[in-house]
DNA sequence: GCCACGTTGAGACTGAGTCTCGACAAACGG
DNA sequence: CCGTTTGTCGAGACTCAGTCTCAACGTGGC
């Protein structure tokens, strides 16, 4: 019940009150090991009686977001999702098997970017990579199935 | 009125029916430089009273983005829009200023996604990159009224 | 005790997108 | 020429996501 969990430090840190809804969501958060959506979150909550109205569901996610303890990604299906991740600058890795997700750093595209720009004439200020494949668990179970 | 439009043309190749309200959105479409909303395309829909319902709006904007011709992209305040691109893989590059759109191609980008599936073991199948920041016009601009 | 402020829950509201259903029109087959 | 099939459309209900307002509550400072 009382594991570490760095999404309660983030709000601690940023200096938040550490409220009962709070705590809760950042528990329910921290407990998905891939992304979920607003709707499975407020699912999530109302089965385990948590007791957190929606509006407060959607502002610890903002908070979170503003954080960047929490972000927004896109899936291919064009469906919204959150995901926990490190409140650093990187890029989501996402299994559209089992829907977990990983986060990878900015390696090398960085440079691609900054080529696009000499190219473009833009000045980039920001970019989002989003990655879509199987992850190695998801790769193994197709082998043996094929 | 009768402009060329590539949308009506992927359209006509797809062997779509070039009825009245998809040849309306279709040149709807093709008049945004840069991005719009789907809030936006009703608006122009109606204004112009182009006489075409919501439903046959999205379904049109389905069907274009099926094949290819419009691509749903996010913005970094987190609104959905689409844009009129080419039927390619390729990214977007979105200025924050005056929601101009470029394509770019993937130069560089390919290499930098491969060198994260050799790092990461996932098998990657598809990725998006959005780019934001301010078209050549818009720095311009900054730099007279600074 | 009182006040200010941060936080919350309830619920209305908006925007995005989907779905169903009945109508219509072009295409097709006889 | 007629009937059927298929594609498309409009209207409107519906769902999900997210925002907003407002009244209530708790805590901490004074």
């Amino acid at each position: 019940m009382d594991e570490p969990n760095p999404i309660i430090d983030a709000l601690d840190l940023a200096g938040y009150q550490l409220t009962a809804p709070r705590r809760a969501v950042a528990g329910l958060i921290h407990s998905y090991g891939g992304h979920f959506t607003a709707l499975e979150l407020e699912a999530a909550a109302r089965d385990r009686r948590l007791g957190v109205s929606r509006a407060t569901l959607f502002r610890a996610l903002e908070l979170l977001t503003e954080l960047g303890v929490v972000e927004r990604i896109d899936l291919t299906t064009g469906e919204h999702a959150y995901v926990a991740c490190a409140p650093a600058h990187h890029h989501h890795l996402v299994c559209s098997r089992c829907g977990r997700t990983a986060d990878v750093e900015d390696s090398g595209v960085a440079e691609a970017v900054a080529q696009i720009a000499r190219r473009s004439g833009y000045r980039i200020d920001s970019h989002r990579l989003e990655l879509f494949g199987l992850c190695r668990h998801c790769q193994a179970k197709t082998n043996l199935s094929a």
